[in-house]
DNA sequence: ATATCTTATGGTTTATTTGACTACAAGTAT
DNA sequence: ATACTTGTAGTCAAATAAACCATAAGATAT
């Protein structure tokens, strides 16, 4: 039995090792110089090539579907540990032009600065968007992308996964940038840092900013068994 | 061809109508006399003989698959329309015995007056069960069911869709049940009415509640064209 | 018909949270 | 030193939420 569809994915097992019909989609989120930014990668083959669209691929046979979007990250992205979360499966039967498939998507966070594109990867180019410039992406991987980005957005107000965007130690201002630019809206200095303060999620690094050129902000990190038990008593962060 | 796994579900399609290895399987969620519960049905052949499960089957091959959940939905329940919504692809490789099967979650919200099960139904027997006596369920079902419930539990509090699970017209005492009982939490009477009054989402029906021993409550019904302008700026309800 | 019971419905009071804004601190660059 | 930029703390009024209280409108019991 050969692949049936030899044009879609991006990585590339062989017909025996897939399970056909079903594929994973992913958008990779990430935050860089105050814009959040997707992965896209460019279509080498077939008749796709040329447009970007989402990084995805086959399901291994026996291969629970979150270990294989998780692989297909990893293999991507060199990173380990990705934030991952399955958004929603699409499966118009016109989606794929080339016979029916089903996608799961799913969107991962993860921190610019751990990022290498992987050399040997298929997709000839990789290349990172803002979220405002999105082009014209392949099948329906613009409303991929778009459920992924309103999934994000409902999941920052009540879990504090916005972390996985940063660096380790980060500054409250970046910190609300980042929430600036993922929910769209303006917010106030000062009345952010009451906010988030008062939840007492961050801990103080005990170090601060450098190679800027005004007064250094205080640097903090996440605080993980803090937030477990915020968790418990439910977490809601509106603005 | 022959379908290759003719025990799962509880439709009876040709093995040449099935998109094989994916399915759909359904939590209907109904709200009567103050509690929350699910429709179960229990398999009358193979190796799930006299399991309670969740209503399910496979989707056509050129079906998209909210059309196949719909379909499946309509056939059992006999309601057109219903509320449907997507929660979760499950996929661990071992989920269902008998082979990979990848089942796609939904949830369907009824108003139970409406409901009649269809009598030529393939599933031996169907039932309703309140969320609390959930018995074990066949194969993942279990987890399928729990994560509706917390989608359902999320999504009430940020869209009025609890009035699909009411009759055209009740009380705001019903309706404060009904957020009792899905959130799982006390609230006080007098704040809930004034709480939800005051986003004007609802409409006087001009009459009255008939047959109780007490001072009749004034009805009301949902107003669609009020939460069309509502949805738009968002809604958040919260207790 | 009067008293009693139950739920409906409209308020009040107080604490808490927001949003808008002001002011000063602590650095860098000139 | 001065100007400039961002950090950080605090104020104040408005809006919201939480906990109650009181009365209304029936039905039922005596």
């Amino acid at each position: 039995m050969k692949n049936p569809l030899p044009f879609l994915p991006t990585n590339d097992l062989s017909a025996e090792e897939v399970m056909s019909s079903i594929t994973i989609d992913c958008c990779v989120f990430s935050f860089e110089k105050g814009y959040l930014e997707v992965l896209l990668v460019q279509h080498g083959q077939g008749i796709s090539k040329g447009k970007w669209g989402l990084p995805g691929g086959w399901i291994k046979k026996e291969e629970d579907i979150d270990v294989a979007a998780d692989r297909l990250l990893s293999e991507l992205t060199g990173v380990k540990d990705i934030y991952l979360e399955q958004v929603k499966t699409f499966g118009k039967p016109e989606r794929f032009p080339l016979g029916r498939v089903i996608t799961i998507g799913y969107y991962a966070l993860i921190n610019r600065e751990d990022f290498k594109v992987k050399a040997g990867f298929t997709a000839s180019e990789a290349k990172w968007y803002r979220i405002k410039d999105i082009p014209d992406l392949i099948y329906d991987h613009n409303e991929i992308l778009q459920a992924s980005l309103n999934r994000l957005r409902g999941k920052v107000k009540r879990a504090p996964i916005g972390f996985n965007l940063l660096p380790e130690k980060f500054t409250l201002l970046q910190l609300m940038q980042l929430y600036t630019e993922i929910l769209d809206v303006e917010m106030d200095k000062s009345n952010f840092r009451r906010k988030f303060l008062k939840m007492k999620l961050l801990q103080e690094a005990g170090d601060k900013q450098t190679g800027v050129s005004h007064r250094a902000a205080k640097l903090y990190r996440f605080d993980e068994e803090i937030y477990q038990n915020l968790t418990r008593k439910g977490f809601n962060f509106e603005f």
